[in-house]
DNA sequence: GAGCACTGC
């Protein structure tokens, strides 16, 4: 019987779906039912276009090392490519293909689908592996994953030589995991292909963040045996992408061949303005009441650029629909965005009455990563709001920038997915004319220490010279190098230090977190960091619903700790903490549990699903500093020395008062305001530690704590004596 | 007294 790896499931509706492994297991057992099923499933998957080419791409696989697939959607080469190799004999001798995706959702929902597909049971020969949940088993074959989790399995097995084969999907995204990955392959075929493997080899390997206890477990766990010379078989990998242009995917990988497969999309009409719009929410709000009154059913989808321009659209539908005759009056708003609660996310899947219209406001959580039905026209303003970095400063910001073609076609895309669409560019034709080809990768805009320190970790000493597909800036890269030496990650010849570098790269946090975490059980305060680098890791644990602000605001007073919002973020962890154990004492099942936890947010202002995220980081990560063998122990009520650990861990990011009530950051002499949702708002502390700083309309800092100026030079005096 | 696109380990 396979063995499970374990499985922490974070989402209670999949909790059903865990592979029960009990008993002899067949891949060709079915009930009648499921014959009918199997049937049509077998009609729709001949009846995909890429099933007509599948000899002719196993084929290509198997003359080439690397094939990039050009594959537009409704190709199905997602689902089929990976059982299309299975059967060409690419997992014999036990070895196993890797499909990558960028998002989770995407990882879990396709693994079902092919394992539906195969008629087997998922978490056997087709599984699925996501932070917090691993559905694999030894018998798995067909891994669907996220490219930052095989990023991660490459820090204990460089060669990565479990697989035959490593699909990556969706890389037109170029998503920073992504493009490290490309990076990491690149050299790992290069490796694979030329390499006997020795013990000298062997030695060179290094498996990440680790000491000799974990060499033996990655030659015991690989299939490569030392001292004998035998040959790890070459690595092939496919590039999926579903923009037109191959050229850069196959100008990296030494000019390897481009296969084209034909999508199934319905066409969508485009349209655009005649000139520029100055307001464009006021051309959205006519675009749609023209769609809604001369265009025939089906909903509309309409692109902002965040939550306060999908809150005022929303009122100004509102307020014109009221101006219709009653007989017009059926077309309504439904809006979505990340931070937005899950049930009230969940109001964009109920189709709408008979005879109405629905309105979709959404931000670029439409764009990818949620595809909603029933959709016929889009309206694109061509602007998104994206994050933009600042090497020299270290600060980020989000501006709103013109979308790139490849984005608007990606939008216009959504209104042809059930049959022929239309979509509305508020924009000139000349506009579109100049927009860029493609979005900017990630890598080129955001800060890099976590992928330096992986890279280290990895063995790539040189990050400079390092094969990026796109470098970033030489700027960025070492200001990176700089921020991991001062926080001790790095020796002063840039190595990879240990054991302090080799536990930080192991964490799967960003780098200055993962310090705390090293410092905090020196401090004999880690039960308390570990809660707070869970909660920091996470988006908005508070929820303020704008119709009940007094309530939230009552509702957060009540956690809130007079010395900060770290102290404040450890007493609501804390608060869910009791409401989970009082549950458990009264018996409750798992569900009920959840449901009251649930409750209990809803109750406090808590968004569940944020707290539920951190919940998950704080248990993960505490099973890593276990087994480093970090001292697990709590400062218990001493809240002095719990402030002076986080100056010691974030004395980086401090900042002092200046008379007009505005603050200094230290490093760098920005000058900063504490956010108003900060409880020490109102206090202004003279000296402060904190960790976010964003550019909105000032340079906002959060999460911040009152320190004394003294704890700087004595905690931190290879960082302070000097200035003091 | 403000407002934070989207992912991921």
């Amino acid at each position: 019987m396979p063995s499970m790896a374990s499985s922490k499931v974070n989402d209670g509706e999949n909790s059903s779906q865990k592979p029960q492994l009990n008993g002899k297991f067949t891949e060709k057992h079915f009930r009648d039912g499921d014959l009918a099923r199997r049937k049509l499933i077998q009609q729709q998957r001949k009846s995909l276009p890429i099933a007509s080419v599948e000899r002719r791409i196993v084929e290509e696989v198997r003359k080439n090392d690397t094939l990039i697939i050009v594959g537009e959607t409704g190709s199905g080469k997602t689902t089929q490519l990976p059982q299309f190799l299975f059967n060409g004999g690419f997992c014999l001798d036990g070895k196993v293909i890797g499909v990558t995706q960028p998002r989770r959702v995407a990882a879990v929902t396709v693994a079902k689908r092919v394992a539906e597909e195969c008629g087997v049971q998922l978490g056997h020969k087709v599984g699925y592996s996501i932070r917090f949940e691993d559905v694999t088993s030894s018998s798995t074959r067909i891994k669907f994953m996220t490219d930052g989790l095989l990023l991660r399995e490459a820090l204990l097995d460089p060669l990565l030589s479990k697989y035959s084969v490593i699909i990556v999907d969706e890389a037109h995204e170029r998503t920073v995991h992504t493009d490290v990955l490309l990076g990491l392959l690149k050299g790992v075929q290069i490796a694979r292909s030329r390499s006997t493997i020795q013990q000298t080899n062997l030695n060179k390997l290094k498996p990440g963040g680790e000491t000799s206890d974990k060499k033996d477990e990655f030659l015991s766990t690989s299939s490569l045996k030392p001292c004998q010379g035998e040959k790890v078989s070459p690595l092939k990998v496919i590039i999926m992408s579903a923009s037109l242009d191959a050229r850069g995917f196959s100008e990296f990988f030494g000019g390897a061949r481009a296969v084209h497969i034909q999508g199934r999309q319905y066409p969508v009409d485009i349209f655009y303005t005649f000139q520029a719009e100055p307001d464009y929410l006021d051309a959205a709000l006519i675009t749609i009441f023209q769609i809604h009154g001369e265009e025939g059913p089906g909903d509309i989808l309409v692109f902002l650029t965040g939550q306060e321009e999908i809150e005022s659209l929303e009122r100004l539908v509102q307020e014109k629909v009221k101006q219709l005759p009653e007989a017009s009056q059926k077309i309504f708003t439904v809006p979505i965005y990340s931070a937005l609660p899950s049930d009230q996310q969940m109001q964009v899947f109920k189709p709408a009455p008979p005879g109405s219209r629905k309105v979709i406001l959404a931000t670029n959580i439409a764009e990818t990563s949620v595809t909603i039905p029933g959709i016929r026209y889009v309206v694109d303003p061509g602007l998104v709001k994206a994050r933009s970095y600042n090497p020299v400063t270290g600060m980020e910001s989000l501006i709103i920038i013109p979308t790139s073609k490849a984005q608007a076609l990606q939008r216009s895309g959504r209104a042809g997915r059930e049959g022929p669409g239309k979509c509305f560019r508020l924009y000139a034709e000349t506009e579109f004319g100049k927009l860029m080809d493609a979005t900017v990768p990630e890598i080129k805009r955001c800060n890099l220490s976590n992928v330096v320190l992986q890279l280290k970790a990895l063995g790539v000493d040189d990050v400079l010279g390092f094969d990026f597909m796109e470098k970033p800036s030489r700027m960025a890269i070492l200001k990176s190098l700089e921020q991991l030496l001062v926080l001790g990650a790095l020796t002063d010849d840039y190595k990879l230090s240990d054991p302090v570098g080799r536990q930080m790269a192991r964490l799967p946090l960003d780098p200055i977190y993962a310090k705390s975490l090293i410092v905090a059980s020196e401090f004999h305060c880690l039960e308390e960091m570990l809660i707070t680098v869970a909660m920091l890791s996470v988006e908005s644990i508070f929820y303020v619903p704008k119709e009940k602000q007094e309530e939230a605001r009552a509702a957060r007073k009540s956690f809130a700790s007079l010395e900060g919002d770290h102290i404040t973020l450890v007493n609501v962890f804390r608060a869910s903490t009791e409401c989970l154990e009082k549950s458990k004492k009264a018996n409750m099942k798992e569900k009920s549990i959840e449901k009251s936890l649930n409750k209990w947010c809803w109750e406090n202002f808590i968004n569940s699903r944020s707290l539920r995220h951190a919940r998950d980081v704080h248990s993960q990560i505490q099973g890593h500093v276990q087994q480093m063998g970090l001292l697990v122990s709590s400062c218990g009520d001493d809240m002095l020395q719990f402030r002076r650990c986080l100056a010691a861990s974030f004395f980086l990011n401090a900042a002092l008062k200046q008379p007009d009530g505005s603050y200094r950051a230290l490093a760098s002499s920005q000058m900063v305001q504490i956010h108003p949702s900060s409880v020490l708002f109102r206090a202004k502390p003279e000296c402060i530690i904190f960790n976010e700083l964003v550019r909105t309309n000032h340079n906002y800092i959060r999460n911040i704590t009152r320190i004394d100026p003294l704890w700087l030079p004595e905690l931190a005096p290879q960082y302070y004596a000097a200035q003091n």
